[in-house]
DNA sequence: GATAAAGTATACGATATCGTGTACTTTATT
DNA sequence: AATAAAGTACACGATATCGTATACTTTATC
């Protein structure tokens, strides 16, 4: 690993911090150049703008929240037991700081403009894929009863979500405890389960 | 009304056209006078500074959506009834442009900083208010079964902002069309209403 | 230890925006 | 028509940030 990887490297993760602590348009390329130890021609050198960079901090933190996304339906385990496992999941994702982070980044650029909601959350919103890719599934095999695996997801996942990621996210409301989550999953899947049974009834 | 409410009224109606067409943060003071028709000078001489303006443009709006905020539980009414209109009216919230554009604003100024999401979010989050208070007082007459209203009600309004909101607030798609609109409220009520009942059973 | 690639320090020019100061003009009121 | 309040035009100074240019220094490699 040569010198101009190792600046490269520390300005990744320069760039990281700031982005997250202050967020896209209140980092300036000076206090990542600064952060990460290297002049400003250095930095523009391996990235010719702001844009450009944010990508980079994008692809790098989403690799590691991938391994959350692979979810398979198994027609052959009881319901609940994969309803809480995904549950599980998807509390995780949405728990972990990384992901609080970088959502937001991602988020308020995506709001701010069409364009850069085009250029970002394409490459965002993979997270989810997984995670819904489950309930159509799960519907393809008869196991959601008559509810379309849209509704289906939206009702699971906006459970949580609402709970477990918009009040941190918007409302900076502290990360929900160990005991609170576990009461959220149970409910909701319990809930999820058993409008399921009666819809199949 | 005198000539200074006439300017100040034109300065209001700019600075929501401006910040809902830019954002807070790429607007500025100059381009909400120029489209006001009025001076720089004028225009600080009413509001010192772009928060107190964006403030009270944010509670302006809310005013034009405050009839949605009201809703009671009536016992000696169906829940699925009940249900659906409720289910309308956070839909009728959320598919609201001026809501969407709105809430964009508040949303990312609130991310962006917790100072911020402290100081609007509060106005804000009264939107939804009255619509929570709904599942409170249904969980209170026993009307929900052993479901926590919190889950409830996180249940029901995560699925509908979920496809009617948050896809087109972040991702900028389309709103949703009159049929899918209706299909998304009726497979929710009825999958909400059927656990409920399977919980009471 | 010479050479070239990479990095640094520093100072630019170009913009953009903020909020204010000043002297002049319009409008309403008596 | 005189007066005062409100508004205007315009030009500041103060910052801040961008991206680049230039001349010097460090580091790796032969």
């Amino acid at each position: 690993m040569g010198r101009s990887d190792n600046k490269h490297n520390d300005i990744l993760c320069a760039a990281i911090r700031e982005f997250c602590e202050k967020g896209m348009m209140a980092t300036t390329m000076e206090s990542i150049a600064c952060r990460a130890n290297v002049s400003k021609r250095t930095l523009y050198k391996h990235y010719p703008c702001k844009e450009t960079l944010l990508d980079s901090v994008v692809t790098l933190l989403l690799e590691r929240i991938e391994p959350l996304q692979k979810s398979h339906y198994d027609p052959n385990r009881p319901l609940l037991e994969q309803l809480r496992e995904l549950g599980n999941k998807v509390l995780a994702l949405v728990c972990d700081e990384d992901y609080l982070r970088l959502s937001r980044i991602v988020i308020i650029e995506s709001m701010r403009s069409e364009r850069e909601a085009l250029r970002l959350n394409e490459k965002f919103s993979d997270c989810e894929r997984g995670l819904h890719s489950w309930f159509a599934n799960a519907a393809k095999a008869g196991a959601l009863g008559n509810l379309s695996p849209m509704v289906g997801a939206a009702m699971f996942y906006g459970a949580i979500k609402e709970v477990a990621y918009w009040d941190q996210a918007i409302s900076w409301k502290p990360m929900l405890g160990e005991k609170e989550a576990r009461a959220l999953i149970n409910e909701t899947c319990e809930c999820f389960a058993r409008a399921v049974a009666a819809s199949q009834a």
